[in-house]
DNA sequence: CGGTGTCATGTCATCGGTGTCATAAGAGCG
DNA sequence: CGCTCTTATGACACCGATGACATGACACCG
């Protein structure tokens, strides 16, 4: 590979010269800039960012680790679905500002994160995101000398930055729109306990019923997903059974995610039950593969994964550039909107609802 | 952050020394090597691969570009799941050879390739492997100096190496063991015509059929997947009415993805013929959000993205370390098996079909 | 006891850029 | 014309590792 020298020697100046030329740095004559690019294009070079790294101690890299670092129960493989897009929002960030990304995964073994820190400063990352698969809380182990570190996707106790989704704000916006489109009796499929969103979807959708007035009914609130584990279809089945035997059962159930809704559009329909005429149906998450093309397409919250990324990748690169108040707001929130799509109908609040109908009819 | 000089100043002996000890290169005395490995840890030292690189020309880094060099018509969204498998594939081996990953995405700007290879290029990359989100044929712009390239779940005209899905052996697996399990008129909803997989897929299907004695139906293969353009769900409708309405309707569909396996539960079930009772189903990918979460669980092959990944970094790394006989053959293919689940039935071959019980009953 | 070999360690140059300082060539001015 | 000032360029050291080579201390041998 041609060197700086070579360069210099084929352009009949110093290296110095071509240093300059690249860079921009100084005043250079408009003939030797001309004859220094030309020995550059002859010669195909290529400057090397290991040697412009050891004099002025910057790297142009910041590391990214993604994985598990579960507080989920084990033996739940993490599908590992957002992450790309959260890698791609990063990306975009970082390419727009001439950084280019190393990236190491853990294959979900903790223990290996150490040492992916470990060779992310050996190649002097100037600085680490960590992306976890979905909104969690996690421990990092004590780092030594890594100066900036943003969370994406999830967070931790010691006031590292940290970009997460607003799920309540999302739930929120879900039922509100629920609300406004006549729905009043709104059953609840709920995410495992353990999960960071579980309390704050629950939060998201009490304050929605709370602002319009609606009291909010326990037994709307089901077990819903278990992380795919054996029996969930069962489980899922039997919640539905219990809100279809309600005095006054709901009238749209809004599933904890999307892949949810999918299994909930299955069981209704065993049960008879049509989507969305007699029971309309809303996922979270809008995971497109799923919400666009299931049949009727999926109301659903967007999750801006990208836009976590983005944003993770911006605050880092604040960071780097040592701008303060940054520790004041440790966290950032993204707010993803809801999608309406076919699975909700607009009702009117004065109808009776699918009980009565079948009683009725 | 600390040198190896800090290093060689705490533990009184010299760099060269120090290097010794963490390359152990040469013969060092235990005395000493507990005192350099003292002096390393008190001062927490992490060497500089950038030094190391130079001194040496090995970085240690292997690049990766992901994004579209699409032959897709435009305006199409890649969806970009597989990729984030694939990626960890090649992580888990690169990672298991002591190499770092330098990753950057086009954002499906295709125009942006040559910046990312001169970037990838002036961090000295060893080897660079490029993904595509779907099996596709690509023309990589001219590059110089790239030694070594690896192409992952795509492939060019130019004969480099090239990893991808046999997509013609999944396919032939599948219908293979259909016509185990007592089909014999297999419906066929195809792919886009341009994709890379169309032909080998419906090569798979016919070799099954052959093989087993069955004559080829044309009637059987209609239009499925358009990519989820708009009037795709229509046009699936449409399919699938045709091959209901046929003297002898098939007893199975086989779906191009298991994307459209998800529309085609939906479709069959709005015109009140049961999946899988009155009809089997089967999809492609494996994608497993889908298919285990979807009811009843979707019978479909595996696309082994994982494996695709590792088998790219296999090969990048034989190249690195020079092997030959790799020019021979520049295109390896990863085989996935079919995974039976609910969507499909076993059959008696003897009973009427559909149609046939239906003018029956 | 001198010669030879092994072990343990040090010295020095080098990889390819860039920061610092020096210097040469004009330009402008009194 | 001599002085200062600007512009264009070069010389040189340095960043942090490591390869090549040198050296010093013993051990062993005849």
């Amino acid at each position: 590979m041609a060197t700086i020298y070579d360069v210099a020697h084929i352009a009949g100046v110093s290296a110095k010269t071509v240093s300059r030329v690249m860079n921009g740095d100084a005043l250079v004559s408009d003939k030797t800039r001309a004859a220094v690019q030309a020995a550059m294009a002859q010669l195909a070079y290529i400057p090397s960012s290991a040697a412009r790294t050891m004099r002025s101690s910057k790297s142009g890299l910041v590391g990214l680790i993604t994985g598990a670092i579960s507080d989920a129960p084990s033996g739940i493989e993490a599908v590992g679905l957002p992450e790309i897009f959260i890698v791609q929002g990063i990306q975009r960030v970082l390419a727009a500002n001439g950084i280019t990304l190393l990236i190491s995964d853990t294959g979900g073994n903790a223990a290996k994160v150490p040492d992916l820190f470990r060779t992310l400063q050996e190649h002097r990352a100037e600085g680490i995101i960590y992306v976890a698969d979905h909104h969690m809380n996690i421990a990092l182990p004590p780092l030594a000398n890594v100066k900036h570190l943003v969370l994406a996707n999830c967070r931790d106790e010691a006031g590292t930055p940290a970009v997460i989704p607003d799920d309540e704000y999302g739930q929120y916006t879900l039922v509100s729109g629920l609300i406004e489109r006549g729905h009043r009796r709104i059953g609840f499929l709920t995410l495992p306990e353990n999960l960071v969103a579980y309390d704050l979807r629950l939060n998201g959708y009490q304050r929605a019923l709370r602002d319009a007035g609606i009291p909010f009914d326990a037994d709307l609130v089901r077990r819903g997903d278990s992380h795919g584990a054996p029996g969930e279809s069962a489980l899922v089945s039997s919640s539905i059974d219990q809100l279809l035997a309600l005095e006054s059962p709901p009238t749209v159930l809004c599933c904890g995610n999307d892949r949810l809704a999918v299994a909930v559009y299955g069981i209704l329909r065993s049960k008879g039950v049509s989507v969305p005429e007699q029971m309309s149906v809303a996922g979270f998450d809008d995971y497109r593969v799923i919400s666009e093309i299931l049949f009727p397409a999926l109301t659903t919250v967007d999750l801006p994964y990208g836009r976590i990324g983005e944003k993770a990748a911006e605050l880092l690169i604040e960071m780097m550039r040592g701008s303060p108040d940054l520790a004041a707001s440790p966290r950032h929130t993204v707010q993803g909107e809801a999608v309406w799509r076919d699975s909700v109908i607009v009702r009117d609040p004065k109808v009776a609802t699918l009980k009565s109908n079948r009683r009725n009819g």
